[in-house]
DNA sequence: ATGGCCAAGATACTTGGA
């Protein structure tokens, strides 16, 4: 079983960039965010003549989330349970016996902001949910973008961004307690280049000088991960015309 | 030279992203 997750940056200006994707990767799930569509504008005709079922969470211009899966998917969840939450930031099915849950943690813009009172709290709630939902589900796999590069190794250059949002301390100690639980980063179960990166600016040539960090993630419970055979980074997607400033991120699974 | 972005919605700029 292969299970992705890619924030698009808009399905709309990426949709071929999708297709082109899953003809080329075939996974079974993958999680999109960022959609940036109303669900009355999802492209579920072009998908589905890729062979692909959607469930999909979408508003206007902010947000959206959505799985695309060859096998239709169930028990389907929009949103964090406990959180009173307008934004469309987590979509979650089960597959087979796999809970995925695909979430678009919030950017928290800066440690100053609201926003970045919004992030805190919103990864509270989704840690206190995940011990919920852990002890419910053997096989879950958390993934998307979480906005936090976790460690060190996850940033180009780690004293320039020392303090910043996406790598402040409490930010990494939320993405810390959510792994405490009981989940594992995939990424880290396998020997990986030095400087692997999901998302590079749009600016100052960022992708050419590798300038990036690793914050998309896939989150796996343990009896997922003691399966996982392999965590890959498709930096291929940024080369594209017209990229996401994000790329896809794929576990495979022995199940 | 160490930097010059991108998407959406409303207009020729603002907001948000990361």
């Amino acid at each position: 079983m292969k299970i992705a997750t890619w924030n698009v940056n808009s399905l709309k200006v990426r949709l071929q960039h999708v297709l082109d994707w899953l003809a080329l990767n075939q996974p079974d799930v993958l999680c999109l965010q960022e959609t940036k569509l109303q669900d009355e504008n999802f492209p579920i005709e072009e998908i589905a003549a890729a062979g692909y079922q959607t469930i999909y969470s979408g508003q206007k211009t902010y947000n959206g989330v959505a799985l695309l899966s060859k096998q239709p998917g169930f028990e389907i969840v929009s949103g964090i349970p406990d959180l009173d939450d307008a934004q469309k930031r987590v979509l979650g099915a089960v597959y087979g016996d796999v809970r995925v849950i695909c979430v678009y943690v919030p950017n928290g813009q800066h440690v100053t902001s609201e926003k970045y009172q919004y992030k805190l709290k919103w990864l509270a709630a989704l840690r206190d949910w995940m011990r919920d939902m852990l002890a419910k589900h053997q096989k879950l796999v958390l993934l998307g973008d979480f906005n936090i590069a976790p460690e060190e190794c996850d940033v180009h250059d780690p004293k320039l961004w020392e303090g910043q949002v996406l790598f402040s301390v409490p930010e990494r100690e939320a993405f810390r307690e959510v792994l405490e639980l009981g989940l594992t980063d995939s990424f880290r179960l396998f020997e990986q280049a030095e400087k692997s990166f999901t998302w590079w600016d749009y600016r100052m040539m960022a992708f050419r000088r590798n300038m990036g960090l690793r914050i998309d993630h896939i989150l796996l419970s343990g009896d997922l991960a003691k399966t996982c055979t392999a965590c890959v980074i498709d930096k291929a997607t940024r080369r594209l015309e017209r990229p996401s400033d994000h790329a896809p991120v794929m576990v495979e699974l022995g199940i």
